[in-house]
DNA sequence: AAAATTTCCAACCGCAGCAAT
DNA sequence: TATTGCTGCGGTTGGAAATTT
């Protein structure tokens, strides 16, 4: 036996909201709150429309402290990281953008940002000083790519990258973001480019901080790491261990980013103060 | 000025997950 | 454990508005 649908939907209207409709649900809700049960609202507010509808045309247009109009440079740069970082899950990304509803981004992203990335006209987030800009389609193309896609939940541990070494493949002169997924939170994380000899390009960041870096440098590449609720991720490590075969088939070019749990930095860190020490005594 | 095409976005649809029974 | 009902999510679409031919 199949589900039972949520309304009747031949007594039911559909289409574009009247002013009318909206200001009943609005006073509704304002009055009564939607009672936990939007499948019965529609008939204690009057009116003739389907429960999930309501629950969309109150969150999506009519509740307090929406945003309406054009997206700023910031927020440009926030829904890009994240899409890179965790795909297209909307929700998680407006919940980053206070006032914005998950599809209004979507459909942001859709018809606007993505043709603004491929122009390169989106400057992407960085903790360090250096200005970078996103490159052309290929890039697009491969976050749409390979970014996590809904109900993709990653269930394996961290795994520090700096224990695996890496040849960049083909002769893109493009790399794609790479992230490791971590179940535990991690307190920081260090990022460096390993074709960086002078480790030049660095980042160490927080929880909630998101880095996302495209570089320019000889190799080309991109270089990018992120936080998310204090996870960790990692787009290469999570397709290695989903398909368990290193870089074989591995189709695309890259570049490693070495994340290191904060501890790891730490202890590095103590290392060089006391060789410091040692050096001037 | 009119027709054709493209852009944009509000709204719909179906599915997954969860809780209650 | 299986079933049912509901919510929330992301993909998709219809059609109005804007732009181009």
């Amino acid at each position: 036996m199949g589900r039972a649908p949520c309304c009747d939907k031949a007594n039911v209207k559909k289409g574009p909201w009247s002013p009318e409709e909206d200001s009943k649900l609005k006073h509704h809700i304002e009055t009564y709150g939607t009672g936990g049960n939007w499948i019965s609202l529609p008939q204690k507010a009057g009116l003739r429309r389907c429960g999930k509808s309501c629950r969309l045309r109150w969150l999506n247009y009519l509740r307090p402290n929406i945003k309406h109009g054009e997206f700023s440079a910031e927020e440009d740069t926030v829904i890009c990281t994240l899409f890179a970082t965790i795909g297209s899950r909307w929700s998680i990304i407006a919940a980053q953008l206070p006032g914005r509803t998950d599809n209004d981004i979507k459909n942001y992203w859709n018809t606007k940002l993505k043709k603004k990335l491929m122009m390169g006209m989106v400057s992407s987030s960085s903790t360090t000083n250096t200005t970078h800009y996103a490159p052309q389609a290929e890039i697009v193309k491969t976050i749409e790519t390979l970014s996590p896609k809904p109900h993709q939940n990653p269930s394996f541990d961290y795994q520090p990258l700096s224990n695996n070494s890496y040849e960049p493949l083909g002769s893109a002169n493009y790399s794609i973001p790479l992230f490791n997924y971590c179940n535990n939170p991690i307190s920081s994380c260090l990022v460096t480019n390993p074709f960086d000899q002078n480790n030049s390009f660095y980042e160490t960041l927080k929880p909630n901080q998101v880095g996302f870096e495209f570089d320019e440098l000889e190799y080309g590449g991109l270089n990018s790491v992120s936080f998310n609720n204090g996870l960790l991720f990692d787009e290469k490590m999570k397709m290695m261990q989903q398909n368990n075969n290193g870089n074989e088939g591995y189709n695309g070019n890259y570049v490693e980013g070495n994340a290191m749990m904060k501890e790891e930095e730490e202890m590095m860190e103590q290392k060089r103060e006391e060789e410091a020490k040692r050096s001037t005594k």
